[in-house]
DNA sequence: TTTTCATTTGAACGACTGTTCAGTTAGATG
DNA sequence: CATCTAACTGAACAGTCGTTCAAATGAAAA
């Protein structure tokens, strides 16, 4: 019944998906129009409505597939050990996430408000659960007497926007590799919170 | 001669200013047209290019404007005293001129990519300057020997990272004030570059 | 070989885009 | 009062927008 091989959908479906993510990142979903992504997947514009009922489901899409990924990956890391050996994971395991993924983080960051209320609303959830991970993390290293932070709430958001703002301005191939980036940041995150 | 009472363009000039901060930092650049922002002034859409040249130029205004203010109060400023001391003063300089302006913020941190490529340079350029008086900061620390950080110019993204991001989710009226915001980054920020 | 249908085309829809400009308006000037 | 002109209108220009859909395509299934 259905088509296995030779089927252009299992091609180009992934094909609009990776191309609009590039082009959004690059120009930001209002500027970007859906003749543009489909002349670089090599289609019509009116082809691009096999793989998404609508712009704005491409791009929520895009949003909920790399927060669902981030999501993901951080149950599979298995934080374990004592507050700082969390946190220390915490912060190797988000660069290493979010460093091989630029286009994904700046669209997840810059197009919220371009996505309809009720998108809007399952994204931040998805970001609220992201957060509490760190939180928890705080939090009971602030139970255990190892980390000192006047309120966990800010020192998690802080820090967030510390370790996300890396991903704005790094650049592969730059003075400094991944290995060392993480280090560094390891450094910094540690001891702002730490006694 | 020229007209001083009973003149609208110095009402409408500001007004259009204001107008086109507000909207694009809602909604975004790309999003808004002319005629919105012509709307919510009270004019036809024509009426705007007595006061831009066009869409493009409204835009770098804005945000070479509040580059350039944030580049004078700074330096207004005038922060003085061992690089702890003015560690603490840029953090709170930097959270007292950026939290009462969110929409500059926004608007300058989200659209440097709708930008000409020569006007982004201009910002870039004033934007470095202000990266520059942090690493200033922390590089005489180091020099002194009272921080610690194993690369200033990382410390110094990171820092502005976690600062800027305040302005993305602090609201006014929340759970805390801006003293005690101001109290909380200044602890988090100090202590992520002791020694 | 014929049939079937997933896939794509190409044209069309009405609405909206930034920008220009001749003409109108209204308030200050002489 | 008549004049002047800064400020603004309203229409027009040549495109582009997201989206729809009948018709064409071509490869797998029968």
């Amino acid at each position: 019944m259905a088509r296995k091989q030779g089927s252009h959908s299992d091609i180009t479906g992934p094909r609009v998906q990776d191309t609009a993510l590039r082009l959004i990142a690059r120009h930001g979903y209002a500027a970007v129009s859906m003749r543009q992504i489909a002349a670089e997947v090599g289609v019509q514009a009116g082809a691009l409505y096999n793989y998404t009922p609508d712009k704005q489901t491409l791009l929520f899409d895009l949003m909920r597939a790399h927060m669902q990924e981030v999501l993901d990956a951080l149950a599979a890391a298995d934080l374990r050990g004592d507050p700082p050996a969390r946190l220390d994971g915490f912060t190797r395991f988000h660069i290493r996430f979010h460093l091989p993924r630029p286009d994904q983080v700046f669209v997840s960051y810059m197009e919220l408000r371009n996505l309809a209320p009720e998108n809007f609303a399952i994204l931040e959830s998805m970001r609220r659960d992201y957060e509490t991970a760190l939180e928890d993390i705080l939090r009971d290293g602030v139970a255990a007497g190892v980390f000192a932070v006047p309120d966990t709430r800010i020192a998690t958001m802080a820090i967030i926007a510390m370790l996300t703002g890396l991903s704005h301005w790094y650049r592969e191939g730059g003075r400094l590799g991944m290995d060392a980036i993480e280090e560094i940041y390891c450094n910094l995150v540690q001891k702002s919170v730490r006694r």
